[in-house]
DNA sequence: TATGAACTGTTATGCTATAACAAAATCGGC
DNA sequence: GCCGATTTTGTTATAGCATAACAGTTCATA
């Protein structure tokens, strides 16, 4: 690991776990094609809650044996993310597993510039706050990204 | 011009002139150096309020005659990013000119995907309630990244 | 004009991402 | 099962974005 361990304790097996499942289940269904190397990378991902690049994530997969190259990575990213399963970080140029891929969404972003935790939010209305304005302008919005830095709660100085 | 004209036809000379002749007063007033390279750059990257690449400035400041590298580019950019003169798109891995940048301040920008044009907006306390939300999770927040994506006024398709 | 600080030049390198084409695996109809 | 079409993967090369490191120059000011 290249940062600080996860922010908040907790059984990550089980975010691993979960995340594959579902991927499993949501692929099942919509009869997309969860492949060995998309399901490898996608578990790869998930090792954190960090968002890790993709050139880390193809050492990964190296360190497994496999033959790789940049584009085994990228291929598999741009699956995993028309899928819903993983959002990429813009400021980071680096990608994260979504905890709840059931639904379609962007997702919104906190960043800790300590430990490097992603957490996923929903600041309920603001998407539609920014079309809303958007639209005075006499502009289309189709996509929005927005993503906060600062420090997490395990993070904040300690004479906070 | 590798993208369309400008989406809203005005004097784009008089922003030139303008965004020059505040930086000039800015920086004077801070005691801040806007050199030769510095002003030249700013001047470049108003050349369109599309954002613009740091390599495509390089070949503006060689098509000048100039010695460049890399390296001028991103520390006239840098600089002019911490007197708040210039912008950076992260989703586009550029830089425009700010049109305000007697304040301080975070900058939200529509980005039109047809002509390639960024608007500057203030979505008026959406930094707030993102800041809001953060807490709630113990995150502080120090800095905002919001960029949308769409299509401009003009961009606009022909049904609408 | 000496001196330190700020700025610039130059070379090299690292990180991020995709183009292009060949090979292999998979799927559906026969 | 076999075959052609489609999708996925392998492989090589290259494009695009950004910074490290160090030398040289310019600038403010004492
Ligand atoms: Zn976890
Ligand atoms: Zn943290
Ligand atoms: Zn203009
Ligand atoms: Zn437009």
């Amino acid at each position: 690991m290249t940062k600080a361990a996860a922010a908040t304790p907790h059984d990550h097996a089980h975010c691993i776990a979960s995340a594959l499942a579902q991927a499993d289940t949501l692929c099942e269904q919509r009869g997309a094609r969860l492949t060995k190397n998309r399901r490898r990378v996608l578990e790869l991902v998930w090792q954190s809650h960090a968002p890790v690049g993709a050139y880390e994530l193809l050492e990964r997969l190296r360190e497994d044996g496999l033959s790789a190259a940049p584009p085994t990575v990228y291929r598999a990213l741009e699956f995993l993310m028309s899928q819903g399963l993983v959002h990429r970080i813009e400021t980071r140029n680096a990608f994260v597993g979504c905890p709840q891929p059931q639904h379609e969404h962007e997702a919104q972003y906190l960043l800790c510039e300590a430990c490097g935790d992603a957490v996923e939010i929903d600041v309920g209305g603001v998407r539609r706050r920014i079309e809303a304005l958007a639209a005075q302008h006499g502009f289309t919005v189709t996509a929005q990204t927005i993503e906060a830095r600062g420090l997490c709660r395990r993070c904040q100085p300690a004479d906070a």
